[in-house]
DNA sequence: TTGAAAGCGCTAACAG
DNA sequence: CTGTTAGCGCTTTCAA
């Protein structure tokens, strides 16, 4: 027999659908008595209600659609588990997108999304197309960013303060008596935290009256490849600087291999300090110091807040979430003399 | 103007909702007068059709059910994301579930697949528990299970062939003049490709002469942190190992990790080699050489081998497909003398 | 080429 | 407590 449903149920059971309707709902108002047969009638079909059919008439699908820019990302990855680790406590499935950079895609999974009656969207992409930024504005359906925050749009994003993040980080390698301090940034063009890491950095330099040197300064996409090769160009400054700190984990971790590449040493040679907090920084060796995002509040955070707009509570954030950063001090950074 | 239907396009263009079906769908047949208009009602309401509503006259939801054991790990999140794209280019959605060792969550979500009415799931968890292994088999659903492959049951599997992986892991050992080889395994209870590995390990030893030691044999749970502390225990034998065959590259990692965290080194005190042919193999120190499985294609082809099952087509796998493990050596591993 | 009407599987008034 | 009835938003015969 193919798929039974609920008229099936009924018709075997001897009541009316909307008997059976009340017993899949939990209502009271149901005799024990028919409850206990209705039950046995579903359980012997192996009925299950469809999920479509409810949404329909419902009007809600309990569905969170998610863009990730790269799943094999770590750091995505273990926002997205968290995310869907929260999402589904409260009964809610997520529909994942992986763009890969790629644009179109993600504009055809907006669509999917919008199709779909999702509940709410999160995206932790950064870099909008005008195309998307005009979708999304128009969509009439809560969106919300998590660990980024694209310039001019009027949603909430949940992010760490980036400036002064990268503002401590650059302070402590400071502290620790470095003055030739390098950066591998991110990507400035379009991307709010890029800036703030890069202005971070500069001005913890000068506060901490170092001169900021632009040979030092290069810019990656927080992939491990850009961090090896910009360390690369780096190691080739005379004089080298004797300490770099790189806006992503990923990207420490190619730094320090082209550091080890290179017959120097981390952090005798050079000190690194990373981004993010990811599970990387425990698996290199040296272990990798870095400046850590609550990756796993910022998942739950991020979810949490999404369904305060859905349900439009009043506790519905009305401006960004700034969550805490940390400096994880591991052995990849040494005090200089 | 909250979500306009069907119907609301169809009054303000004038015509019919039949109409309007037809130029959603492109279907001939309409006067190109008429689709223009239609069209243009369309845009200007920014009306998008529900997908819930099509699913139901249709009875095809384009959705994907996948499970995942962990999302954290690069393995995993790879293979998840070459399912992404594979599907989505057939236009299929993916319902992610992260299961984190939550058996009940397993259950639950597979229950939530079967309401959603997913057309097919896919399934990268080994340890079916028996409730599991009862549902899926009266689901009435395509399963395909990719990168693993439980015992007994009849559904296929996209996998390599785990014990000539391992047996060609543990060869290559034995061919570099290493007679002290170690194993770190997977799980062994309820787990077919922790049972292949080791027998091929096993195996490959046997054939190369070498004396199969139970000292040199541990099991892990394929995560970093058990590679680190099975390693320990294996430094701890006397005489020492020269080399150790971890069947999973995080494990590989940890133990290295392990073993430079001890003052020794990789290779000149003891080569390692992994299993799986994850990033992290060219982002550890000395990059780990690894019996790699074909990561993407295994995805590619479990989206392909799923949709043939879906659509009943003829060429629809029968039984399990193998796919080509290689052996990628890099600088983990030397030779002996 | 176009439209009227039936129905996908379920829930929710409203009666009884 | 239980059943009748009317949709939810769309597609699809069947006629016109």
């Amino acid at each position: 027999m193919k798929k039974p449903k609920i008229k099936d149920v009924a018709k075997m059971a001897g009541v009316s659908t909307t008997t059976v309707s009340r017993v899949l709902n939990g209502e009271r108002y149901v005799k024990d008595e028919l409850k206990a047969k209705v039950q046995r009638v579903i359980d012997e079909l192996g009925y299950s209600p469809s999920h479509i059919a409810r949404s329909l008439v419902r009007q809600k699908t309990n569905l969170i659609g998610v863009i990730v820019p790269d799943l094999t990302s770590s750091f995505h990855a273990t926002i997205l588990s968290s995310i869907e680790q929260t999402a589904s406590r409260s009964g809610y499935s997520l529909l994942v997108c992986d763009i890969h950079e790629d644009t179109d895609k993600e504009l055809q999974y907006l669509n999917i999304f919008k199709e779909m009656r999702v509940e709410g969207i999160i995206i932790m992409h950064e870099k909008l197309s005008d195309k998307i930024q005009n979708l999304i504005n128009k969509l009439d359906i809560p969106v919300i960013f998590s660990s980024v925050r694209p310039p001019d749009q009027k949603f909430i994003s949940v992010i760490i303060d980036d400036y002064h993040a990268a503002y401590d980080a650059a302070r402590y390698l400071a502290g620790l008596g470095h003055t030739r301090i390098a950066f591998i940034g991110g990507d400035m063009r379009d991307v709010t935290s890029g800036q703030s890491r890069y202005l971070g950095y500069r001005n913890a330099l000068e506060d901490s009256g170092i001169a900021v040197d632009d040979d030092y300064i290069r810019f990656g996409d927080y992939k491990p490849r850009s961090g090896y090769d910009r360390m690369k160009e780096l190691l080739d400054v005379s004089p080298r600087p004797t300490a770099v700190f790189a806006v992503s984990d990923d990207m420490a971790a190619g730094a320090m291999n082209c550091i080890h590449d290179q017959k120097l040493s981390v952090p005798e040679d050079i000190s690194v300090i990373g981004f993010d907090g990811s599970q990387l920084t425990e698996l290199v060796r040296p272990r990798l110091s870095s400046m850590e995002q609550p990756i796993e509040d910022m998942g739950r955070v991020t979810v949490d807040s999404l369904f305060d707009l859905i349900q439009g509570n009043e506790k519905a954030p009305k401006e960004d979430l700034i969550l805490q950063h940390q400096l994880v001090v591991r052995d990849s950074c040494r005090a200089l003399q």
